[in-house]
DNA sequence: ACGAGAACCTGTTTGC
DNA sequence: TGCAAACAGGTTCTCG
């Protein structure tokens, strides 16, 4: 499902439709996600504009006029459709959630597995968000680079693969984008993470908002859920070099290795043994 | 306290 | 071919 690239793609779908738009209706099909809707999500949004969409970490976050954050995560399975004809087709099976706005456009949340979920959270109560309190930096900003890295990485007794996913240490790397960054730092995803430091940490920092934006660029990794909210499909699986990749040659064409699978704290990980050290 | 594994839920792919 | 097991992009809880 979804990592930083798959929904910064979805931001950036849901953004003319939604900035600055009225929300003329709310369908809520189910009483729960992956947690119980909040209670009042429909009349709380009903008639309220949208003065904002942003993104952080793998959370959407609709800012709403007078002061609810809308934070929308999608899980492994959740997907984002824009209708812009009126009515919209019927819905389809997991279609959850539907936002009407006053533009005409329906926006819809479809996620077979609800790993996703929707809430409502006031001014007040967003610092302390339990699931964003304590979020590592975001990679694609200024700030991150090599010594934010190594500094978080630090007395880590994990493989650097694992904390990588963990999203304390940096936020809106998935599986996906993990193998892929550390292929490209020439980091073994089995490195203990405290040794990644120094210059090691500023390859592997470069390699991750080099990977992430390249990603974005394509509009995300269309696996099996994955879609731009127009409906197409994101491309950059195309461009992975190692993931999903098992047994097919290393892309650097120059070790004669094969890309290994393995399992790391219960998920999958591609890697080169030569290349990755 | 920290890290690995299970759990959450449904759909699709893999293997016998 | 058919069925069951394994697996899937995330996060949190439990257990050692």
């Amino acid at each position: 499902m979804p990592e930083l690239p798959e929904v910064e793609t979805v931001r950036r779908g849901l953004l003319p439709v939604l900035e600055g738009r009225r929300l003329e209706r709310v369908i809520q099909r189910r009483p729960d996600l992956r947690f119980p809707m909040p209670e009042g999500f429909g009349q709380r949004l009903t008639g309220r504009t949208v003065d904002a969409v942003q993104r952080r970490a793998k959370f959407l976050m609709v800012r709403i006029s007078g002061g609810d954050t809308l934070i929308w995560h999608l899980g492994m399975s959740g997907r984002v459709m824009i209708f812009p004809e009126t009515p919209a087709p019927p819905p389809a099976a997991h279609d959850h959630v539907e936002l009407l706005t006053d533009g005409g456009v329906t926006i819809r949340f479809n996620d077979a597995r609800r790993f996703g979920f929707m809430d409502l959270v006031a001014a007040e109560d967003l610092a302390s968000y339990p699931m964003l309190a304590h979020l590592g930096p975001e990679p694609l900003d200024d700030e991150f680079d090599g010594a934010v890295l190594a500094e978080r990485l630090r007395g880590k007794n994990t493989p650097i693969k694992a904390a990588l996913l963990d999203q304390r240490v940096v936020a809106g790397i998935g599986n996906i984008y993990a193998s892929e960054a550390l292929f490209r730092a020439g980091i073994s995803p089995r490195r203990l993470a405290r040794t990644v430091q120094g210059g090691r940490a500023v390859k592997l920092a470069a390699a991750i908002k080099a990977v992430l934006a390249a990603a974005i660029a394509a509009g995300g990794s269309t696996l099996r859920d994955h879609r731009q909210p127009n409906g197409e499909l994101g491309y950059f699986q195309h461009a992975f070099e190692v993931y999903d990749r098992a047994g097919q040659a290393c892309p650097n064409g120059v070790c004669n290795a094969v890309i290994r699978q393995i399992v790391q704290s219960g998920r999958s990980t591609f890697y080169c043994s030569r290349c990755q050290r």
